[in-house]
RNA sequence: GCCCGGGUGGUGAAAUUGGUAGACAUACCAGCUUGAGGGGCUGGCGCCCGCAAGGGUGUGCAAGUUCGAAUCUUGUCCCGGGCACCA
């Protein structure tokens, strides 16, 4: 019997079923054995089902869990859905389907396929953070943030009643002077506050906390939108204009675990390339903030810089169009320019603002500034390129030693000072903290690091400033103008949240008539009016929450899925404790993954987790990329021309579904057929054809490109698919889709059941003693597999196994003692036959519960080995040495040889080079 | 723009610690086998010269370190990912 699609079907339902009736991955906590953590990034369900990117993480933590378990691990590997997001809450406002049964929909679609894959995942784990069963305890952890502050005392989270204890004893002062406190207030006065200025003040601390800050808005629209539905200033659905407005929202303070997430990256196995992300991302610098009065009297600004060596050479400020400052000082001259400048920042993005630097713009305000220390007026300027978010929102501009502010004083007529001597390093730039100060008085001289030390002790002594660490880290925003999310445990009183009891945790999403946003921005919950209105007179939140909520602690749910007490139970933690191999995109680099890093820190601080680091081992896959299909439109008509022809006319481009398209030729009829206002189209051919333009992307459903595995399972069963993903190259590189190479997997797999399955279907094992060339051969596989699986260097293990068979196969070894071992270490990648198999050749009991086999060195052995020698890398000749040579005889041997060879034509050799007692060189 | 990766045959790639570059596949070419094929087998296959043996050259480009560089250093070009409300 062949194997062909027809058998492999067979198989894989039967052993499907199997696995089902036996439960055979079902993980049970057994302290007997150690435990072992395999995290896949669970996905979110789209409309489209799995593409094949999707899988390719998960193939690979599937194999490493199989392997865990034959190496006598007990695996945890579950799978879940982060269920809560916008495209099911946008599909909604399209259709009016409730985002719960689309989820529910595209839920049970992802997991028949992820069934279809032969994946080891114990199902009976699953979780859905839109499920109120999950969702309780992502409430509830958002009380706990809510109810906690940070003491920099003892340096980790704590519940209020400790900062309420130092606020009666001792007030805030010592806190302000911390930097942790807006405000220093005495104990009395704290006292005398009332309950909603107690509340207010309390703000400040929570580590979940109301504050307001700037959204995109579309009035067109109606609606807040997401940077990404934001493209070139306007709204990407219908190209509306867009503006950043104030609102109100929920934050996480994320920035009081700057320090602690920047520190738990050394303990923490990530590429060095993902721990550099999350550096940047955090992105501490040391400096000092620094008080520049006005000229006028009237207050002062204070900045943030990095650079306070420089100060001498500030011969200009610049404000963020936002900052708080700028309507106050800006003149009557000004004021009308200032307004127009303002409100053109409105509509750009932080990206767009930051990425100028071809021409920078700014806007003088008439006001000007004191520099503290060279006495000079320096005029006050506002630039989209200074961000109110980052540092205090105001900059002390230094021509000389920043680009953008030399270009600004170049644009803008404004004086350059240079305060910076760097002749000594003649490959330094601008901005490197590398030369001797000069123009700058009393720190003439010094080193840029030595002057930076002796203006901050200036500074503080002359009380305008402070030394500071500052962080590019900003506060989580944690609030969505959105319906298909988490509701806030949360009511209002006379404008204070105040947080509902644990008892009515969860707080149900309720339903909806329209998924809309109601009035001025606001989610859809607030046109219920009678949700949002509780019985005493206070009003709900009515913003969700946002979709990193659920995926910031869902690993531990996985641990106790059933658990109505807590969101785990101190056992089943104690048990699995962390992850021990995480797998999934780099694109979770900085958000998610550092997001569910502060909340494991919390839950640490509060004594609920085991360990503050939650993933010791992170592995990213590479992105798979799809080629999207694209047809060319005469502009504003429904007339569609073929690639060739489209320089003749101005075209807007349009991406189709890949599959209207056969290469690269577009079946019209299908295409016709796809969306009806194409029912009319009319094209213009070559040759009787219309050829679409391709471009390599990313694979996502807006842009038509996904393939869809299932296909790919139908030619040639899941194995081949998985195996077949494993072979395209190492998981952490990102390449295109394409099913050119499947055949050698397939033809892979036919041989490798050829080893032990005749025409008839017949096993043809023997118990025949392997000879030695077969025991190397399997002893040799067997290392390399190992090693590479341990690695996770799956593509290369598969090559191992190829060339396996392709040796055994030469030498029609079928011999049980060979293949049960060949066939164990086959297994993770090849669940379906390998199960199959091990039955048929007798072996009571499941392959997947068999020990992974060590490999024999013995059998390894070469008694010489053959080495070239080149005398100072010119000529060559191959060397034939026994392994186990000394290095002194080595040496004589090459001598020797040289002697026959005449190369080095009677000199002796000065150095014989050695590398892992192989010869590589001789130097005469 | 900033941050992080990556460039090796027609293609996907391998080379694990600086030590014989191109394993393993695929595509292609030639031959054998088959009534037929998404079948099986054998051989060839970086580029240049050569019937061959062999020689030269070769890991985006340009330099450098080294007896020796795909691998280390510097510069440069190109491609991919992220950039705070996609998840």
């Amino acid at each position: 019997m062949d194997y062909a699609i027809d058998l492999i079907r067979d198989i894989e339902k039967k052993w499907h079923a199997k696995w089902t009736e036996m439960q055979l991955y079902k993980v049970v906590e057994d302290t007997s054995r150690p435990k072992y953590y395999v995290l896949d990034m669970f996905p979110y369900p789209s409309g489209s089902g799995l593409h094949v990117g999707h899988p390719l993480g998960y193939v690979a933590s599937d194999i490493f869990s199989r392997y865990k378990r034959l190496r006598g691990f007990n695996v945890l590997h579950p799978m879940g859905f982060d269920a809560f997001g916008l495209p099911a809450e946008q599909y909604a406002i399209e259709t009016g389907q409730h985002p719960a049964e689309t989820t529910k929909k595209n839920i049970a679609y992802f997991r028949e396929q992820l069934m279809r894959m032969g994946f080891s995942y114990d199902w009976t784990r699953e979780v859905k953070t839109s499920d109120p069963k999950f969702y309780k305890w992502t409430q509830w952890i958002f009380m706990q943030l809510f109810k906690c502050w940070y003491n920099p005392y003892t340096n980790k989270a704590e519940y209020l009643n400790s900062l309420i204890a130092i606020l009666e004893q001792e007030g805030s002062t010592k806190l302000f002077i911390l930097d942790k406190c807006a405000t220093s207030i005495s104990a009395d006065d704290w006292k005398q506050l009332s309950e909603k200025e107690q509340q207010q003040f309390l703000m400040q601390f929570r580590l979940a906390y109301l504050a307001y800050a700037d959204v995109w808005w579309c009035e067109v629209l109606g609606t807040v939108l997401a940077n990404d539905e934001v493209k070139d200033g306007v709204s990407e659905r219908g190209g509306h204009p867009v503006e950043k407005i104030k609102m109100r929202q929920w934050f996480l303070r994320i920035t009081n675990y700057a320090e602690r997430l920047l520190e738990g990256l050394e303990r923490v196995d990530f590429s060095d390339s993902m721990k550099e992300m999350q550096r940047n991302w955090i992105g501490k610098s040391e400096g000092a903030l620094v008080n520049f009065s006005l000229a006028n009297g009237d207050g002062s600004i204070q900045i943030f810089t990095t650079r306070p060596d420089t100060i001498f050479g500030a011969s200009f400020m610049v404000l963020a169009p936002e900052h708080h400052l700028v309507e106050k000082i800006t003149t009557k001259d000004q004021k009308i320019d200032v307004e127009l400048y303002v409100s053109y920042v409105k509509s750009r993005s932080e990206r767009d603002r930051i990425s100028e630097v071809k021409k920078v713009s700014g806007q003088f305000t008439g006001a000007f500034a004191i520099n503290p220390f060279s006495g000079k007026q320096i005029p006050i300027y506002i630039a989209e390129y200074v961000l109110a978010g980052y540092g205090t929102g105001a900059i002390m501009a230094v021509p000389s030693n920043d680009d953008r502010d030399r270009a600004f004083a170049e644009k803008y007529d404004i004086e350059i000072i240079e305060v910076v001597d760097q002749g000594a390093y003649p490959n330094a730039e601008r901005e490197d903290k590398v030369g001797k100060i000069i123009n700058s008085d009393f720190l003439n001289g010094l080193e840029v690091k030595n002057a930076i030390q002796k203006i901050i002790t200036e500074i503080e002594n002359k009380s305008i400033g402070k030394r500071k660490i500052n962080f590019r880290l900003r506060d989580a925003g944690y609030s969505r103008q959105r319906y298909w999310g988490e509701p806030f445990p949360v009511y209002y009183k006379d404008e204070i949240p105040y947080l509902l009891d644990e008892k009515d945790l969860p707080v149900i999403l309720p339903e909806v008539e329209t998924y809309k946003p109601s009035g001025a921005g606001k989610s859809p919950l607030s046109s219920l009016t009678e949700w949002v209105n509780l019985p005493d007179g206070t009003t709900r939140e009515t913003d969700t929450m946002p979709g990193y909520a659920g995926s910031s602690w869902y690993f531990y749910r996985y641990m106790d899925v059933d658990n109505t007490e807590a969101f785990a139970s101190t056992e089943k933690i104690k048990y699995w404790k962390d992850v021990d191999m995480y797998i999934g995109g780099t694109e979770h680099a900085v958000g998610h993954l550092l997001y569910s890093r502060m909340w494991n820190k919390f839950l640490y601080d509060l004594n609920l987790v085991e360990v503050d680091e939650p993933y010791k081992k992170l592995v990213n896959q590479g992105m798979i990329q799809g080629f999207s299909k694209i047809v060319y439109r005469v502009s504003g008509t429904n007339l569609f021309v073929t690639k060739g022809e489209k320089h003749k006319y101005e075209v807007t481009e349009l991406r189709v579904d890949i599959k209207l398209v056969d290469g690269d030729e577009l079946d019209i009829e299908k295409f016709k057929m796809w969306r009806n206002d194409f029912a009319d189209a009319e094209f213009i051919l070559e040759d009787g054809k219309f050829i679409c333009g391709s471009e390599l992307e990313k694979m996502s459903k807006s842009k038509h490109n996904v393939v869809n595995p299932d296909e790919v399972i139908d030619t040639y069963g899941a194995d081949c698919f998985r195996i077949y993903e494993m072979f395209l190259g190492p998981i952490d590189a990102g390449k295109p889709w394409d099913t050119k190479g499947i055949t050698g997997v397939y033809g892979f797999l036919r041989k490798l059941w050829r080893l032990f399955v005749d025409e008839n279907g017949d096993l043809k094992i023997t118990n025949d003693k392997a000879t030695a060339v077969e025991l190397k051969i399997l002893h040799k596989t067997l290392k390399k597999a190992s090693e590479d699986i341990e690695r996770l260097s799956f593509n290369t293990a598969v090559s191992a196994f190829m060339i396996c068979v392709n040796e055994l196969g030469a030498a029609m070894c079928y011999k049980q003692e060979i293949l049960e071992k060949f066939l164990i270490t086959v297994a993770p990648f090849a669940p379906f036959i390998t199960d199959e198999l091990w039955q048929k050749m007798g072996n009571s009991g499941s392959i997947h519960t068999a020990v992974w086999p060590e490999y024999n060195p013995e059998y390894l052995v070469e008694n010489s080995f053959n080495y070239p020698v080149s005398i100072n890398g010119k000529a060559r000749a191959n060397i034939e040495l026994p392994i186990d040579m000394p290095i002194d005889e080595i040496e004589r041997q090459v001598m020797a040889l040289e002697s026959v060879l005449k190369w080095t034509e009677g000199k002796t050799p000065k150095k014989v080079i050695i590398v892992k007692g192989k010869i590589v060189n001789v130097v005469v």
